[in-house]
DNA sequence: GTTAAACAAGGTCATTTGACCATCATTCTA
DNA sequence: TAGAATGATGGTCAAATGACCTTGTTTAAC
């Protein structure tokens, strides 16, 4: 599980030997099963969040009962509630794994200590905001602009490996349409 | 309007008048006409930009002509293309002034050289960057969960001001609902 | 290996939404 | 000040969408 991430992290940024030692020596390993959390909505999220293997889904669910999905995260990504985090105050989204994953896991103040004494982490983890940021914004449009075809479209090209890999209900509530309207789209796109 | 500028920055960062004083100096002022562009897309974002007065829009256009807005900047906050100013690529959104406005600019040497410079200034440029990715958060959640009344509500409420100074057409652009729905609703909120 | 749960998909129907068009009011411009 | 442009709203209608229910299948759990 560790040498995953290790090797991850040469790929990633150059970063000395000694450095990657140490942030992996300070990761804390878990292992989830399907459905289970990493934190429910009102507690605080204490942890940078590494999916070695696995995909995790971050979510809000309506006090109707409706589940919305912001983010999939998949195995080599990282995850976390940003603005929880940072402040340290209640989190309005849960955080849980779709697939049985094993995921590697930094209290804040280890991280940051990580951060000041290896610059080229830093580095890496400005990158990681960086792209986030790029991601959000691209998919704000997508939410905003499309047809539900366009948005389910836009999800197979940027996602291609998600498909089989989640159930349909959950794309729904990533898309923000109707299930009904899923199965719909798939239907009229299998007659062609 | 530098006075402006130098009050906001006195407010918001703990900064030497020194420190103040120079970043002021080195602002590129420029006053934008009603509808007036920064840049379109295509172009790239070569500035950081900053608003002292007036109400700035960022949106894209799809082929079909539709628009859909991504963020509106009024005065005393900051705005650009935040993946087109970092690599220097084209933005796919334009940015564009709703009112008559008065602003600010930096080009990204130039900035950078101060966020070098001035530790205080780098700090407030990480904490902007922070609001704007809770921000992006709780829109998506706004976004992807809500009716259009919940989506208009939430948008009376995030933004009361607002709704007196942009055309009906924009709100419903920025909410990703027809104008018709639009006014549908506000007729029948009208009604109770 | 059996039972239970989760899931995809289809049917039906009421509601919502958007496209298109016309009208009226307001604002800007020459 | 007149004329043009922009903007808000309403009418009408067709299409899209979601809620609810049922069925058959796959998957997970004990």
């Amino acid at each position: 599980m560790l040498t995953e991430f290790e090797h991850y992290l040469a790929t990633q940024a150059n970063l000395p030997n000694e450095a990657i030692r140490k942030i992996s020596t300070l990761a804390m390993p878990r292992i989830l099963r399907r459905n289970e959390f990493i934190f429910r909505a009102g507690e605080i999220c204490r942890h940078k969040i590494f999916i070695v293997n696995g995909l995790l889904r971050t979510f809000n669910t309506t006090t109707a009962g409706n589940e919305h999905i912001l983010q999939f995260s998949p195995e080599l990504t990282w995850t976390l509630d940003v603005e929880s985090y940072d402040r340290q105050i209640p989190s309005y989204v849960s955080i849980a794994a779709v697939e049985p994953s094993n995921i590697l896991l930094w209290h804040k103040s280890t991280f940051n200590t990580l951060l000041t004494e290896i610059p080229a982490f830093k580095k890496l983890a400005e990158q990681l905001i960086s792209r986030n940021i790029y991601h959000s914004r691209q998919r704000m449009l997508t939410i905003l602009s499309g047809t539900p075809e366009e948005k389910y479209a836009d999800f197979i090209r940027n996602y291609p490996g998600f498909l089989s890999r989640l159930p349909l209900r959950m794309i729904a509530a990533y898309l923000g349409i109707s299930i009904k309207t899923l199965t719909r789209i798939r239907h009229t796109q299998l007659q062609r």
